[in-house]
Formats: C-alpha cells, structure tokens, sequence
RNA sequence: GCCAGGGUAGCUCAGUGGUAGCAGCGAUCCUCUCAUAAGGGAUAGGCCGAGAGUUCGAUCCUCUCCCCUGGCACCA
C-alpha cells in the first residue's frame, strides 16, 4: 500500500471564509478522495496561519485578546470543511505547542547547517505591509505597490537572515528538470524567471516588540520572533509529526502535493525547498497551483462588499452543487468568476437536467427488469490520468460527456419502445454506463455518486426521488 | 514602470499559413415521450482588438499601437 500526503494551504484566520478557500478545499478533497479510494493510505492536511502579524491587528481591532480571536475563525474554517464535505485528516492549528517546538527544531537544524545567521538590516519599511522593501521593489513614487500614496519609514533592526541565495542554483535545476514539479506551467515559469534573477538571503525574524509578541520564539534568542512564513510552511511537517513523532514524520514526509493558490507560490516553490535543503529534509514533489475567483467578474474585496460566503451557497443549493460548480466552472489551475445567477445555471442545466434525470429515465425504464448489476471497482483511464495531471475540470469534462452519450442513446434508440431480451441488453449496457460515471464521480460528488451507485446496485430497481430536484424559484 | 500571458459567435472558450469551431452555456425553432415540461436534433450570418509588414495568400509569422489579466517578497 503507497502513502499518498498531500496539503492545502493554511489560511490566515483574520477573517471569516469565502468561495475561494472553498475552491481550494475542495479541489484537495478531490484529490485526497480519489487516492483514498484508489487504496492508497491517505492524508489530507489544512490548518491555520496563526502566528501572522495580519491576526494580531485584526484581533486589536476587533477588540479581542489574539488566541481566542484564533480559534474563532479557526473554528469557521473547521466548519466550512465539514459544510463542504472536505474531509481533513488533520487540521494542524500554527498557535499550538507542538507546532511551535516542530518549528523551532526546523530552525536549529538550518542554524546548525550554517544558513541561519545575525545581520543589522536597515531599510525602507511600508506600515500597511509591516515589511520591508528595497528601492527597486517600489513604484516610481518609492512607494510600495500594496500601499501607494504611503510613505515608507527608513527602520534599522537586527534580525536572523536565512542564506536562501545559497540554495538558487540547486532549486532551480530541481524546478527545471520536474523533480519538484509545478502546475501549472505558468506558475513554473514565473517561479524559473524569479530564480534566474536575483536571489537574496531573507530576513526569517523580527523582534518580538515589532511581532506584538505573538509568534513563534527564536530557539535560543528570547528577544526575536520567526518570519511567520518561517513557520507557516512547517505546519505542513508538525502536522505529520516532525520533531514531535519521528516514526509518524517518516510515515508521511515528504508531501506528495501541496496545493495553493497562485499567489504564495514562491513561498512554497523557493524559500520551502531552500528551508529543507537546508535541515537536510526531504522535499515535496509537487506543487499544485490554482487560480483566484471572481465575482460577476470583479475582484472579491471587503471594500467591494461582494465577499461571497461559501456557506450561503450551500444552503441555497446544497453542498455538491458548488462542489461541482467550483470543479467545473472555475478552470483547475486558473482564474474563474462565481455568480450566484451562474450556479443556478449551472444546477438545472448539468445536474438536473443532465444527471439528475438521466438517473430518475433510467431507473424508471429499469424497473420490472433484472438488471445485473456490474460491479466496478476502478476509475476510468480519463478521469485517472486527469486528476494526475491537476485537471480536475478535464475530468468531469470527460465525465459529462459521457452523460450525454447516455442520454443520447435512450433517445436514439428509443429504449422505452424495446421489448424483451433487446430492452434488456441495452438497459444492462445503460446501467453499467451510468454506474462507471458514479463511481468516477465519487472523488467529486461523493453523495451523489454514493446514490447513484446504490440506486443500481439494487436487486430491483426503482425510480428514486430526484437527485437534483428543480428549483422552485 | 518592469516581466509574462491574452484580446475569436451574447457569455465561457478551442483552433489552423490558404473559405473560422460537430465545442459548452444562454437564445430561437423542430421533435420524441422512458424521465425532474427533463431528453434528442437544427439554427444562431462573429470585420478572429487596431494599423502596417513578410507572403501568391494571415485570424494564426514580424513590428508598432490600444485594451485586459496576472507576477513584481508575507493575498486561497
């Protein structure tokens, strides 16, 4: 039996959820669903970035003490997950104290090697981004492009530096040659490009005083705080049990997918390789990267007030019809837009429609006749090769179409007019059809598919309520 | 500003040096009746962003321009 790790990105939890970490949820459940099923032992990891300064000044303004501001959010997103049917195995919380001695084991290990050392850095700090830039990071104004028209303060402070410059030719012969593979080829590029510039060391602490001391502790150094990023990354080794549960690190380490979204690719592409290389750890062996949502084809923002709650959807129309909506509509590895108009759409046409009332007419012309039912016990070649490639959206492309044929066929052949053993053979080829479709679906609408299967797996069959009923409205 | 990728039917997109696509959604029309008034079929007359060049010929090659999107060190 192979192991089979892979991780979502672990959201910063200053706010409550929207579609977007739906999105990337999902898409891992997807994964980690159709792995489990294919019989390999299984871990799908998420938790949450808690240690980022965003908490703290999200917390003060809410006017809460920073934990307990946390583990509120934290709570939303464990809910979210449940909501969508993702199924975590582990949710690996950044505040806790196995996560805080994972990482600080992480640190000692790249100090040991050598990489980590002490400089005085003096720069030009932007307040809105709490970090620092160089000259030629800046707008032609010497303003950061996050915060313009806000001045930057000139701000001298030790930190601990980490000698990522050391580790740019090894990672990028790694990207080039796919041993660390990324997806899509875009990101790569970009990634390829950035490396091919150039790389300095970065700063991997702050002082506590500038942290609000609120963090991860420097080992051996009370006065400073990791880089939360520092951190953030290993919850993807604390939550298997590094530095905690050696037997269990070594079990699942090193990931086989990290999945993210398009914009903490470096952070997952360059300085994570560099960090382990550097421990003389095992790398990840690919990095999955999707796109952003948008909505009715604006950017989501809080200032825009058009933040869609993921959990609004849900209840309209019910968790697998944005499962399939955020799988189907939004492009895998690209940028997509969500209207709640569009998701209706999309529920009468495919679901309904298409499956839904290809179950409910085939069931019906089924019913009196023994069916034998075929017993399926593996994906497709299509939807296989497609999930491994990232190209969840190809898979369920390839998954319709073969609903269509179904459709199409009853309708050609007019199969409720057959008699006798002709109508029983072509019902036969019909239901195997449609029982190949639910068991490739499993990964993406578990309950659909664990209806369908069970529809016409049954000793007799009978028309079923409908899967998708039509929406009133 | 710099770098990258795009601008093709109402929308989402595919595509090729030689009259643009059996594409999907939406729309319109026709049609079956097993089914959730669902299914199936047909149609939709789009200067393939603008201009110039290379070529016998360009939507696809080159150049310029316009517009959009993304990346530019803490955003899923």
């Amino acid at each position: 039996m192979t192991k089979f790790y892979i991780t979502a990105a672990i959201p910063y939890v200053n706010a409550k959820p929207h579609i977007g970490h739906a999105l990337e949820f999902v898409q891992g459940d997807v994964i980690a669903r159709y792995h489990r099923l294919a019989g390999d032992e299984t871990m799908y990891l998420t938790g949450s970035d808690e240690n980022a300064l965003k908490n703290v000044q999200a917390a003060e303004k809410a006017g809460q003490e920073v934990r307990a501001f946390c583990t509120l959010h934290a709570d939303e997103f464990v809910e979210l997950a449940e909501k969508l049917s993702v199924q975590f195995d582990v949710f690996q919380r950044s505040s806790s104290e196995k996560h805080h001695v994972s990482s600080q084991e992480l640190w000692k290990l790249c100090a040991k090697n050598g990489d980590i050392y002490k400089k005085t850095y003096e720069g030009l700090y932007c307040v809105g981004c709490e970090a620092f830039y160089t000259p030629d990071e800046l707008n032609k104004n010497g303003e950061c492009f996050e915060h313009p028209g806000k001045k930057l303060e000139k701000v001298g402070e030790e930190n601990y530096f980490f000698k990522l410059s050391s580790y740019k030719e090894k990672i990028l012969q790694l990207i080039e040659s796919g041993e660390l593979e990324i997806i899509p080829e875009k990101q790569k590029n970009e990634v390829v490009r950035f490396l091919q510039g150039d790389v300095r060391d970065i700063s991997i602490s702050r002082s506590k005083e500038r942290a609000h001391n609120w963090g991860v502790e420097v080992p051996g150094d009370s006065t400073q705080m990791m880089y939360v990023w520092f951190d953030a990354l290993n919850v993807y080794q604390s939550g298997v049990g590094f530095g905690i549960d050696e037997q269990k690190y070594k079990k699942w380490w090193p990931a086989d997918v990290h999945l993210i979204g398009k914009g903490i690719i470096r952070f997952h592409a360059v300085y994570w390789p560099a960090m382990l290389l550097s421990a003389k750890l095992p790398l990840p062996k690919r990095i999955y990267s999707h796109g952003y949502i948008t909505v009715n084809g604006q950017k989501m923002s809080k200032t825009l007030g058009n933040v869609i709650d993921p959990i609004e959807i849900i209840e309209k129309y019910g968790v697998e019809p944005v499962r399939y909506y955020v799988l189907r509509e939004i492009p895998t590895t690209e940028d997509g837009d969500i209207s709640i108009d569009r998701v209706g759409e999309m529920y009468s046409s495919a679901l309904a429609n298409e499956l839904g009332n290809l179950v409910s007419r085939l069931a019906k012309l089924c019913e009196g006749s023994s069916i034998a039912a075929t017993n399926v016990k593996t994906f497709s070649p299509a939807v296989s090769q497609a999930i491994n490639r990232f190209a969840l959206r190809g898979a369920l492309d390839d998954i319709w179409n073969r609903i269509s044929a179904l459709n199409k066929r009853i309708s050609d052949e007019k199969v409720w007019e057959k008699k006798g053993d002709d109508r029983l053979k072509t019902l036969n080829e019909l239901v195997a059809g449609v029982i190949a479709v639910g068991y490739d679906l499993q990964p993406f609408l578990p309950e659909t598919a664990k209806r369908m299967l069970s529809i016409f797996t049954e000793k007799t069959i009978t028309q079923p309520a409908p899967l998708f009923p039509r929406l009133s409205a």
